[in-house]
Order: C-alpha cells, then sequence, then structure tokens
DNA sequence: TTAGTGACAGGCA
DNA sequence: CTGCCTGCCACTA
C-alpha cells in the first residue's frame, strides 16, 4: 500500500465525532497538496474495508460532495446524528464543525 | 498510448 | 451565495 493511502487511512480515523474534514485538508495533511481526488478515490474504494469514519469527509465548500443520492442522504444522516448540523442541500457550517488537527491554526487567529 | 472521467480545489463572474 | 472553468492526478476503456 502507498504511504499516501497510508497517511490519508489514519488522518480520517483520527476526525472526531461531531467533526468534519476537506478533501484538500486531508490531501495535504497526508502528504500530496493536489490530490485531493485521490483522497476521494480511496474513501470510495477503502472505507468499506477499513471502517473509515468517511461521512466525516466533506469538500472545500463544505458541502457533501456525494453524486449517489443514497449515499448523500446516508452522510447527511449520520453527520446528524453525530450533532453536525447539515442543510437541506447538504451543507455544514465549516466554521463551527471543521477539525483542524494543526494546533498553530488557532494561534494565528 | 491517448482520451475520458470523477465522493476535489481555487479563482472569477 | 451559486455556477462555470481550469488545474490535478489516478484509474479505466
Amino acid at each position: 500500500m502507498k504511504p499516501f493511502t497510508k497517511n490519508v487511512i489514519q488522518i480520517i480515523k483520527q476526525i472526531p465525532e461531531g467533526n468534519v474534514m476537506t478533501y484538500g485538508q486531508i490531501a495535504k495533511a497526508a502528504g500530496s497538496p493536489r490530490g485531493a481526488r485521490q483522497v476521494a478515490r480511496i474513501l470510495h474504494s477503502m472505507s468499506q474495508k477499513y471502517d473509515l469514519p468517511w461521512h466525516r469527509v466533506i469538500n472545500a465548500k463544505g458541502q457533501i460532495a456525494i453524486k449517489d443520492d443514497e449515499g448523500f442522504f446516508s452522510q447527511k444522516l449520520m453527520l446528524q446524528d453525530e450533532g453536525v448540523d447539515v442543510s437541506e442541500a447538504g451543507k455544514v457550517d465549516l466554521e463551527v464543525y471543521l477539525y483542524w488537527p494543526d494546533p498553530l491554526f488557532d494561534e494565528e487567529i
């Protein structure tokens, strides 16, 4: 397994309940700043085998980026079940629920 | 090998 | 805030 894939899996498993992360964030943290799409691919293919909280991963616009209606609804439902406020269109307030693993970010605000 | 595709991101209208 | 366009990179036909 590639180190990037391994890192992505590790990072996603660290997202606390009630929080979310964006694909770009994860890609950057995993060592590939331009690999957002690969993160999405990994989620799609590995989530079922590695028991990953894939529903806590959304796009940079704060919206559920799933095209399949069934998957879209599932993600929305699971997030709401964790206490995350999700709008009708599947939009999440990143200012409130975004999980930032780097502590330096807080000091720069 | 080239072309098309996608659970993305960032810039711009 | 939303929609469209371009850049990205791995995978598939």
